[in-house]
DNA sequence: GCGACAG
DNA sequence: ATCTTGTCGC
């Protein structure tokens, strides 16, 4: 995809927050402008220190896989909320600089803006990479929401402290909660639009991502 | 100080 | 994320 990142990922907690504070100004909340051909769904699994990341690339808006690539690598940085783009960056990227078709748009699994510092890994990543890439996960990690009503793709807002949008809730066809939000070169309105376009009945998110999910796995 | 806390 | 059976709820 022609993509090339230096960035630091033997580091300590202290590093990590600074570069952090160094890039969360580099993003870029805007509507897409190019057309979406292609989207790639990002997860990863763990097993002991080692890190398996899974890409799948779909084609858009039919959401058919065109492609599925796997990288394993070691863990260097440990969990830590709000710092999770430092535990899953370097394999992501790594993988991401394999994939020779141009991708329009990235799902990761975790948050973009909705997070203590308006950068979550999708925000980080999407930095990194300069492509749209939008968060989504299965919990909140910050922020306030209201539930949304009980029927299938119906959303509600999540809000920072001062009542800004940071993100959205969405119930998938299962009833259960996912939580999107930008993580860099698009806007919430597009976020939330090409996640749904994403979901399947069948599957509880966006079924690149839940493929990305299923194809990370260590065992099984 | 206390609680909350993506994967 | 992972350790793990039955069980509560729509």
């Amino acid at each position: 995809m022609k993509v090339k990142v230096s960035h630091k990922w033997d580091i300590d907690k202290n590093q990590a927050e600074e570069i952090q504070n160094k890039l969360k100004d580099k993003i870029i909340i805007n509507p897409i402008s190019k057309e979406i051909k292609t989207i790639c769904g990002i997860d990863s699994d763990y097993k002991e220190e080692k890190i398996q990341t899974c890409a799948v690339i779909c084609n858009f808006p039919d959401i058919e896989v065109i492609e599925i690539l796997k990288i394993e690598g070691k863990t260097k940085f440990p969990y830590i909320p709000g710092f999770l783009a430092f535990r899953e960056g370097e394999n992501i990227i790594k993988l991401i600089e394999k994939i020779e078709k141009d991708i329009d748009c990235f799902i990761f699994d975790g948050h973009g803006i909705a997070h203590p510092k308006k950068f979550g890994i999708a925000s980080h990543i999407g930095v990194l990479i300069e492509k749209p890439t939008i968060g989504c996960a299965k919990s909140l990690l910050f922020g306030n929401y209201s539930k949304p009503p009980s029927f299938p793709l119906s959303s509600t807002f999540i809000k920072d402290n001062e009542g800004e949008i940071i993100g959205h809730v969405l119930r998938n066809y299962k009833g259960g909660l996912i939580f999107i939000s930008p993580g860099n070169l698009i806007d919430l309105k597009d976020t939330l639009s090409i996640t749904i376009k994403c979901m399947r009945e069948e599957y509880p998110i966006p079924y690149p991502l839940y493929l990305a999910h299923k194809n990370s796995k260590f065992s099984n």
